[in-house]
DNA sequence: GCATTTTCTGGACGACTGTCAGGAATCGGT
DNA sequence: ACCGATTCCTGACAGTCGTCCAGAAAATGC
């Protein structure tokens, strides 16, 4: 008790088993979501009790926060790579594109914790710090690949980055909703709005 | 039992008894939510007793389904006033966005009710159905809205009426959040945001 | 008035929830 | 090898949920 970290065991084994926690109950949320996720469910779809969840968490708000913010941390970096290689507006706008349906595609559980975490704050207040906070992330992300498509094309971005990612994510909501509902043609179809979408989101060169 | 009807008392009784009880839920719901809310707190905010909720719908499900279905239908009318008396674009422009705005405050527990269904029909394949086909309604009035301005200004649509609907509720969604959260300035910003996207949402005129 | 149907009440049930006290396992220091 | 402290986990608790139901109350037709 007299050292400087005040534990036996290093706070790195602390941390890397709550990654490891979330990353095991990520899984549960985004197949079942929200509030039909009990902290038993999440445990039993993993290695741990279900005491040991409350051992590291404090409740299962807390839990679900962690595990969101966890995930959306190595999210908001998906485009970084199209970002910096891309030379050309329309290499740039295909590999955004393509990005964006990729991850509706191969993440779509958790892209729908993600709404149904932020339609919930809309209701809870101790949420929402979590969920504005994520969401600045996100417009952040939609802003660098937005602004950089204007760098590219010698002009500047013709909206603010709120309404930016706004626009965005309203369209990327919505093609979500329908891939989850087998509606078919849903892919191309963002693919090519957010590719028509994209000019008029930046200034017209002069 | 050998009457046409079948019962002694109308239907419409039944179904006023209906509309009452989902008014009432309503106003439960907008406050706490889809899960949130339980079948005795919507009976304690009414005059009922929570088993009569059982009686007149067959389960939670189907009375949520029913209230929402009921509010929006209403809803999805809201715009066609200023459809039908504007005459030029720019007062189809304000009529639209000062509507938008108005809506968005005094039925915001309406609207993220709304949100709420929607996220959780993302899980639940039950609720599909109903969010889909509410979501088309929603669709078709935006349209209206953007075809009748396409036609003041002599032109036409730009986009599908997917696209646009999802762009406008895109941004209608984030300034919902914005608004719960008491950021302010967000009611003006999506009113300015909405004047300036419309003539992007139609084809250049000749 | 009675008989029948509709409407409503409020309690009971089983399943499930988040939580936590207290025991088991583990570990560092000696 | 042993002990006290720390870490981890199990079982049980109190509460809430949706649902169901037996029967009271009210409405209705004759």
């Amino acid at each position: 008790m007299t050292t400087a970290t005040g534990s036996r065991t290093s706070p790195d084994k602390h941390d890397a088993r709550r990654r490891a926690l979330a990353e095991s109950a990520l899984r549960t949320l985004g197949e079942l979501g929200y509030t039909r996720t009990s902290l038993r469910e999440i445990a039993q779809n993993s290695e741990f009790s279900h005491g040991v969840v409350h051992y590291y968490f404090r409740d299962k708000h807390e839990l679900i926060v962690y595990c969101v913010r966890y995930y959306k941390e190595t999210c908001v970096r998906r485009y970084d790579g199209v970002v910096t290689t891309a030379t050309t507006p329309l290499e740039l706008l295909d590999g955004f594109a393509d990005k964006l349906v990729e991850t509706l595609v191969e993440e779509a559980p958790m892209h729908r914790l993600w709404y149904d975490l932020r339609s919930q704050s809309m209701f809870e207040e101790s949420l929402r710090e979590a969920v504005l906070h994520i969401d600045g992330t996100l417009e952040d992300m939609v802003w660098r690949v937005v602004s950089r498509y204007a760098e590219l094309c010698g002009t500047v971005p013709a909206l603010t980055p709120r309404v930016t990612y706004g626009l965005v994510d309203g369209l990327f909501q919505q093609a979500l909703l329908g891939f989850l509902s087998g509606r078919g043609g849903v892919l191309d179809e963002l693919r090519a709005t957010v590719r028509g979408l994209m000019p008029t989101l930046v200034r017209a060169e002069a």
